[in-house]
DNA sequence: TCTGGGGTCCTAGGACCC
DNA sequence: TCTGGGGTCCTAGGACCC
C-alpha cells in the first residue's frame, strides 16, 4: 500500500489481542509467552497471546480445546474492570484528536478524522501518532486501518495486525478487495458464507460481480444489498460520536451456562431471579426502563427457545422482571428437559424519566420502586453480595 | 471435557386498526 | 357479497459481532 492517503479519512483503531495484552501488561516475564484469557470449566478462550495463537488458539474456542492444542499456556480470568478502565482510557486518548469517535467493542473504534487533517497533515501521521501514544500510555500494541469507508478501514487494520497501519487509497479499493475470501467481510458469518459458496462464490470479486439481485434472492433484500455494496468498497456507514456510557441501550440481558446441565425447575426459577436482580439492576444504574422481557432457554444439545412478553408499563423493577420470566419460563411446561443455559433480557427501553406508569387500582406508588433503590444503596455501600432475595441465600448455584 | 456473555439487526407471520 | 391494502405492534427465531 502506498502512503498516499488522500481521501482517506476514516481510521479503524483495533487493539492487538487486547485482553491478553492488559492481562500481562504488568508482568515482564510472561512477555512472547502463551498466555489465554478465558477460564471457566465450559468457557471459551476470549483472548489469546500470539505465542499461544501461534498453537492453534483463537478467540471464542472452547478452553478445552485450547489446553489441548496449547497445554503450556498461562490461563488466566479475565478482570473486566481492568479492561474497562483502560478502555475508557484509550477512547479519551481517541478524542484528544477528534470528536468523532465511535467505539465498536471495548478495544476498537472508528474515528473521522477529516477535521484534524490541518493539525496532523494526514490520516496516516494520526494514525501513527494514536499508535505511539497508546504504546507509551498504555504499554500495549494496536494496529490502524486507513480507508474513505469503514468496511475497508477494517478489513485494512486486520490486515495491519499485529503492531502495525496499512493505508488502502481510493484507487487500491478493489485491488485489495477483490482477492478476500468471502467470509472476511465484516457482517458474513459461517452461515452466510456457506449461502454464498453455494452459489459458486469464494471471494469478494466473486460477489462483486454477480447481479444484486441475485444476491438479494440468496441472503435477503437488505443483507444481499449490503454485501454486494460492500464488495464494491461503497457502504453507508457514517461514524456516530458515541461515548459508551451514555448511549442508550437497546436492551439489558443477562444469562448463565450452568456448570452442569439441570433439569431441576427450581434451580431454573432461581437463576431466573438471579438474572432478573442483576438486570434490573444495571437497567437502574442505566436510568432506563423497558417494556418487553424475553427468557432464553438452551437445552444439553444446544437447542434454544425465546419467549417474549410485552408488559403494559415500562419497568427497571426485579419482582415484575422476575415474575414475568418465570411465568414464560413455566408455560414452557418443561419436564425434566436438560437444560445448559437460560438467560433473561429487558428490550423496548426508554428513559426512566419519562417513562410513564398507570397506577392499578389500589398499587401503592412507591413499594417497590423505594425497596428496590434501598437494595441499589445497599448494594452500593456494602457489594453486590450484601442485599440479595432470601432463595437466593439458601444454596449456592450448581 | 465442545461450544461464554454481552449485545445488534433482520425476517416473517399474525393481530389489529383504519 | 366479496375482497382490499397499509401501518404498527407483538412474538419467535436466527445470524452476526467482539
Amino acid at each position: 500500500m502506498t502512503a498516499d492517503d488522500t481521501g482517506c479519512t476514516i481510521l479503524h483503531v483495533d487493539m492487538d489481542a487486547f485482553y491478553a495484552s492488559v492481562a500481562i501488561r504488568d508482568r515482564p516475564e510472561l512477555q512472547g509467552q502463551p498466555v489465554i484469557v478465558g477460564g471457566g470449566n465450559r468457557g471459551v478462550v476470549l483472548s489469546a497471546t500470539y505465542a499461544a495463537r501461534q498453537s492453534g488458539v483463537r478467540s471464542a474456542m472452547p478452553m478445552t480445546r485450547a489446553r489441548r492444542l496449547c497445554p503450556r499456556a498461562l490461563v488466566i480470568a479475565p478482570d473486566f474492570e481492568q479492561f474497562s478502565t483502560v478502555s475508557s482510557a484509550i477512547m479519551e486518548t481517541f478524542r484528544s484528536v477528534t470528536p468523532l469517535v465511535e467505539p465498536l467493542s471495548m478495544d476498537e473504534a472508528f474515528l473521522e478524522v477529516k477535521g484534524s487533517l490541518r493539525r496532523f497533515d494526514s490520516s496516516t501521521r494520526i494514525g501513527e501518532h494514536l499508535r505511539a501514544r497508546i504504546a507509551d500510555e498504555q504499554r500495549i500494541t494496536c494496529s490502524v486501518g486507513v480507508a474513505a469507508t469503514t468496511q475497508v478501514a477494517k478489513l485494512a487494520s486486520r490486515r495491519a495486525k499485529p503492531d502495525g497501519l496499512v493505508v488502502v487509497p481510493h484507487d487500491e479499493v478493489t485491488a485489495f478487495l477483490h482477492p478476500l475470501a468471502v467470509e472476511e467481510l465484516w457482517g458474513v458469518g459461517e452461515k452466510t458464507a456457506a449461502q454464498l459458496h453455494r452459489l459458486g462464490l469464494r471471494t469478494v470479486g466473486d460477489i462483486a460481480h454477480t447481479q444484486v439481485s441475485i444476491m438479494q434472492r440468496a441472503l435477503g433484500p437488505v443483507v444481499g444489498a449490503r454485501v454486494h455494496a460492500m464488495a464494491w468498497g461503497s457502504d453507508q456507514h457514517t461514524i456516530i460520536a458515541r461515548r459508551g456510557a451514555d448511549e442508550p441501550e437497546h436492551s439489558i440481558g443477562a444469562d448463565e451456562t450452568f456448570s452442569r446441565d439441570v433439569d431441576d425447575a427450581a434451580i431454573v426459577l432461581r437463576e431466573l431471579l438471579r438474572l432478573s436482580t442483576k438486570v434490573a439492576a444495571r437497567m437502574r444504574k442505566a436510568c432506563v426502563k423497558g417494556r418487553t422481557v424475553t427468557i432464553r432457554v438452551r437445552f444439553y444439545d444446544f437447542t434454544t427457545f425465546t419467549r417474549s412478553r410485552t408488559l403494559r408499563d415500562a419497568t427497571d423493577l426485579t419482582p415484575e422482571i422476575y415474575a414475568t420470566a418465570a411465568g414464560l419460563f413455566s408455560a414452557l411446561g418443561l419436564q425434566r428437559a436438560r437444560i445448559r443455559m437460560v438467560g433473561v433480557r429487558v428490550e423496548n427501553l426508554c428513559d426512566s424519566a419519562t417513562a410513564t406508569r398507570q397506577l392499578l387500582l389500589g398499587e401503592r406508588q412507591h413499594g417497590w420502586e423505594d425497596a428496590e433503590r434501598a437494595v441499589d444503596r445497599a448494594v452500593h455501600r456494602f457489594g453486590g453480595a450484601a442485599v440479595r432475595p432470601a432463595t437466593l441465600l439458601k444454596t449456592s448455584r450448581p
